[in-house]
DNA sequence: TTCTTTATGTACTGACCAGTACACAAATTG
DNA sequence: CAATTTGTGTACTGGTCAGTACATAAAGAA
């Protein structure tokens, strides 16, 4: 057997709450660039102020650092979102600008995008398990919705669309630039990175979803 | 040390084509369910005719294994591809048909798409590596260039737009909805496997890009 | 103060797993 | 027919890594 040897100098001081938030923004990290098979409970543990006994004490498993990594991540893209106010523009220019923030806050948030990629991969085993991650994604729908109803009253927007249907397309067109850029960018000898096409494919998909909603004139 | 017994009847006959084609088969399956870090060579292994060996004097290596079965998932997708002519429609049904054949092509290849998600993850690394993975997507360009041009000729569709962003947003559209499916339908209660919700889908998706290349009438 | 609960660090273990050593058989070549 | 090249199976190994045993300090309760 050996000793142990603590310091019993240098004061430990204890705070509990940062070292939980401390350790789930490394997890972020190493999960989003690893995803859950990949990842390295030590790498994780290396990458934070503490040690991995402690990752365990308060996660129990890899797993469940796993699960809270992801709500984690889908609290902290929550917070950055959009600040825009979008109420006091027409319908219009109100979902050209959502389609364009939302573009590029998916170019601008990889490391989420991949933590999202790493789950769907998984086919949302861990997110059935988050407690609260549905929630947070609601006001998404909301956004939508207010805008679309507002077009259609104003008469600018095609009535009988469904708000989440133009949801999705939207997240499916701007995920896409970001999850699939790599394949995709290869086969098609695309810089997908360079301010060019990014300023060009921001456009295109937002006159797609225009053109989708608007009443013709 | 112990002795090796070998079958000398039961007549192993050699077929090496087949031997990898087999390893190929399996590899696919499990780098599709797992990813690469995930998958298991033993696993593998156990799901061909042969044995762990074999896999490593044919492919050196596990990511070698995983280059070879990223072009093969590639190959196979490849083959099966839209049987249809579309160059005896007008243009307007071509592109609906296309759109909707490629939303069901992507619904019955799961795999393919699984392959695809973990290689963008991987960030194109090993797809980079693979020789000819990349000619074998270029038919999907020419097949939706051929339509456009028509369409454009015909006066129906708007010109100045580009074959290669009609082609990306058709995949993304398509693409997302299976590799995303399990996180968007998880978090806005959508049962996204329901006939009723996958023909909604398909047929918003078709209209979205029908009111993108069309010239307003 | 003493006891209990909460928090923390260090060193280890046992399972798992990519890759290999060894043996040898089947085909091919000379 | 050798001799060589190609293909195959079995059993092992060395490293990696999730999780833990043990020890103990800080904070709070009694």
């Amino acid at each position: 057997m050996n000793q142990m040897v603590h310091k019993k100098t240098a004061e430990r001081i204890r705070d509990p709450e940062s070292v939980k938030a401390n350790i789930l923004l490394a997890a972020i990290a190493e999960f989003g660039e690893k995803g859950l098979a990949g990842a390295r409970v030590d790498a994780i543990a290396a990458a934070t102020s503490t040690s991995k006994r402690m990752i365990y004490y308060y996660f129990e498993s890899k797993e469940g650092l796993y699960v809270a990594a992801l709500e984690a991540s889908y609290q902290k893209i929550r917070n950055t979102e959009l600040g825009i106010q979008l109420n006091n523009m027409p319908p219009i220019e109100a979902m050209r600008c959502l389609t364009s923030v939302t573009f590029d806050h998916h170019l601008k948030n990889e490391s989420h995008i991949r933590m999202v990629m790493a789950e769907n991969f998984n086919r949302g085993r861990y997110m059935a398990q988050g407690e609260h991650i549905q929630e947070l994604n609601r006001p998404a729908i909301a956004l939508v919705r207010g805008i679309y109803e507002r077009g259609v009253r104003e008469g600018v927007f095609l009535p009988g669309l469904d708000p989440t249907d133009i949801h999705e397309s939207i997240s499916a067109l701007t995920f896409f630039n970001v999850s699939n850029r790599h394949t995709f960018g290869l086969i098609f000898q695309l810089d997908k990175q360079s301010p060019a096409y990014v300023a060009a494919r921001r456009e295109n998909i937002v006159q797609m979803v225009l053109r989708y909603v608007r009443k013709n004139p």
